[in-house]
DNA sequence: CTCGATTGTTGTACCGCGTCCAACAATACG
DNA sequence: CGTATTGTTGGACGCGGTACAACAATCGAG
């Protein structure tokens, strides 16, 4: 199982130099190098950690969003998915970037990586509820909006300060916000 | 009005030439320098021209949104504004983008634009909801709804060979689609 | 211990997007 | 005529990301 040159360093060592600097210097005057350096690597390391320097900050994120793409794929029912979706989150660096977005200078960057995650997420769905027999219109509609659910609800919970309360409630409430809309 | 140099060329002149070599490369295949020497200029006026690669195929729909912006940050009611979003936008570049997105090799990246765009509209839209009393989680999630609805219908209306209906109908119907989960 | 096989690390070269800037060209106006 | 204004061009640069070949460190087999 373990041969070849050990590791001489982790993701960790390498995300955590990272939020250090996006702190300093926010992201976008943070270069990739800047973070090799720091974690004392070389920066053709980096990519061996990392698929990009956003990545540092939506690996967590990303990896659930795959999972519950997988398991939608397989015939799983939305609302369950969403609900182990964000019961699995571990936001890791990404609370940190959502928390400090302000001072770390990256509301729009940030902003746009969320627009791109929510999209994802929302064309999993969408293609769910078409398989289901909804318009395609109508499944990418509905997706939009329980997607943003997910992802509203994640930022609350974020941006509000420990001891935060269950994400799973806060989804339950986002959800019944976007049917609600002409029940209030 | 009129003074200094005239312009040798036009957006237009630009824009019809990156179109073809989407259609011939595709997308990414098709480097700054690849357009402008096909239209006739340099690299650098390509950016007098366009603020990016991407904004041939997406000015259009960008200026109709920022005009929507502007509308919801003026206090205009969310449904007007959207209606007026979709009746006043002329697709140009970006329909021919839509419909052979297959072709061009694009659809992953158009996919990534559209949550983009999909994102700013929905985060205008959230903060008009939230000034009218919402919560920010609802406002958010509402928004996401409403704003994957206006995406939704562009698609539609732009994937539906001529002749096409009219686009207002469908964001109506996409709007439905977000409201109208719970009731079938 | 030595020899591969395997895996991680590094430097370097490269590409494309986008920015910046200084030089130059073409028009209108006084 | 100049002169101000606007457009065009080329070049240099920084950054993110990819590709690749060379090198280093470990393990197991003989």
């Amino acid at each position: 199982m373990s041969t070849g040159r050990p590791r001489a360093t982790s993701r960790d060592t390498i995300a955590e130099a990272a939020c250090e600097l996006f702190l300093e210097r926010g992201f976008e005057g943070t270069t990739v190098a800047d973070i090799t350096q720091r974690a004392g690597v070389s920066r053709s390391s980096f990519f061996n950690y990392f698929t990009s320097k956003s990545a540092i900050l939506w690996a967590g994120l990303d990896e659930a969003i795959s999972a519950a793409e997988a398991a939608l794929r397989a015939g799983e029912r939305v609302p369950d998915v969403l609900g182990r979706l964000v019961d699995e989150l571990v936001p890791d660096s990404l609370a940190v970037g959502i928390v400090h977005g302000a001072a770390m200078g990256i509301s729009a960057e940030l902003a746009e990586e969320r627009a791109v995650r929510t999209g994802r997420l929302a064309r999993a769905v969408a293609d769910r509820h078409a398989a289901d027999g909804m318009t395609r219109l109508a499944a990418e509609a509905r997706a939009a909006g329980e997607a943003g659910a997910v992802f509203a609800a994640v930022w609350a919970w974020a941006s509000s300060g420990p001891p935060r309360g269950r994400l799973g409630s806060l989804l339950d409430e986002a959800l019944r916000a976007v049917d609600g809309g002409a029940v209030p």
